[in-house]
DNA sequence: GGAAGGATGTCATCTCGCTGACATTCTAGT
DNA sequence: ACTAGAATGTCAGCGAGATGACATCCTTCC
């Protein structure tokens, strides 16, 4: 867990929280101000995590807000056979602020799986810029919205689905550039299904050519083909 | 859909405004002015509607927000045998201010189960709301923020658990005053499962003396003995 | 009071996914 | 290059839920 920028100038910095703003809520409906901006740049905090390093455990009170700058997060619950693994952290997920504004714990415990940078807001931070920057609050309001959304359209595809359609929805939905670089095991625990159960239906789906499986990476040949059978 | 409020006195406005104030988010960390109350004050709207009347259609853009101040809607996706419950929504929630946030259409149809009275705030009183008092903005971050929180534990209560599980949950959160008044078919579709696997489950837990059955109802004669089983 | 529409209770059959186990293949690190 | 650890591939047996069907019971509304 280290700084990973050379402090050269408030330049960086300041990019930095640009690429913040963008990844938290809607530039469109709540442009922010100059000064947000900066002062959002003077809270920022890089750090970085080693591939298996723990970001933070289930049950304790966050110490303030993780941004994924690059790298992927799990976040899990559970032990053992019992792992269900809540939601992947990909660049420019948020997480944190959630429990932070409720005052509760964290519900899961996170992890890097593979060498993660991360921008951090301490908890002091997140609540003084909320409390003393509306703007940057209200565009926070849409970053929040748009988990709630995401969460019930998982919960949609979850409830009275096959497997097949269930696994396809999960491909499609965490894909990126066409790559699902998660192992087998991992999708698993995230439908909360044992993996020879979704081994039998990945391998179903590369005979039909839909996708091609490799070791911890899974390659999508037809996306249309995927939608269609996940409804 | 009519008007259940009499306009007597602004009086009566302003203590639905309050009440609604304390369905939205935490009043400790955000205290709203007595400014920010007449404002909501003068935006919320009543309506009623009559048991099984519908709310709004799925696919539809939001045209307001919607606060249940009595009664019991019922939010639902997919027809016949593969219709899902999402959630119910009770005295005190609100709904469609997510979509609205992010101008999307509702990915649910809403319609009321029993004769419901809800508080309306038109989309542009939304708006003018979340522009014009940012400590309400504020305010509405926590409580969208608990649905963000409430989504996670619904996705953790469904993953990789038997059906005596999901449903001994399910009871428990949807409780209130030690009573489910919602027949087993719903009960069924919130956790996407057919009526007859749950009844087989409800049976079983009614032998078990932690249950009664009854016609459209579940009476919870042992919290501590469901919490056991829910894990 | 009676009829219609819901809701519950139950069952036999079938399917899908779980379980545990083991062999094989790949990768990272020494 | 080699080894330990991790990931994939596969299978037989088992059990939990799905399915479809039917009888009965409760409410609501004429």
């Amino acid at each position: 867990m280290t700084s990973f920028l050379p402090r050269r100038r408030e330049d960086s910095r300041l990019r930095e929280a640009a690429w913040v703003a963008r990844c938290v809520g809607d530039p469109q409906t709540t442009p922010l101000t100059e000064e947000d901006l900066t002062a959002l740049a003077s809270y920022l905090q890089p750090l970085e995590f080693e591939r298996g390093a723990p970001v933070f455990r289930a049950d304790e009170q966050p110490t303030g807000v993780w941004i994924v700058r690059s790298g992927m997060i799990e976040l899990a619950a559970g032990r053992g056979r019992r792992k269900i693994v809540v939601q992947m952290l990909y660049t420019g997920s948020v997480d944190g602020d959630i429990e932070l504004i409720l005052g509760m714990p964290l519900p899961y415990s996170a992890r890097a799986i593979e060498t993660t940078r991360c921008l951090f807001l301490a908890s002091e931070s997140f609540e003084a810029l909320m409390r003393e920057h509306p703007t940057v609050a209200r565009r926070w309001l849409s970053s929040v919205a748009a988990r709630v959304a995401r969460g019930q359209q998982r919960v949609m595809g979850l409830l009275g689905r096959s497997l097949v359609e269930q696994a396809t929805r999960l491909l499609l939905d965490d894909q990126i550039d066409e790559r699902v670089l998660l192992p087998q095991r991992t999708l698993a625990a995230m439908l909360g299904v044992q993996r020879p159960s979704l081994n039998k239906v990945l391998k179903d789906l590369e005979k039909r050519g839909l996708i091609t499986l490799g070791y911890g990476r899974i390659e999508i040949n037809d996306a249309k083909g995927l939608e269609a059978l996940a409804r």
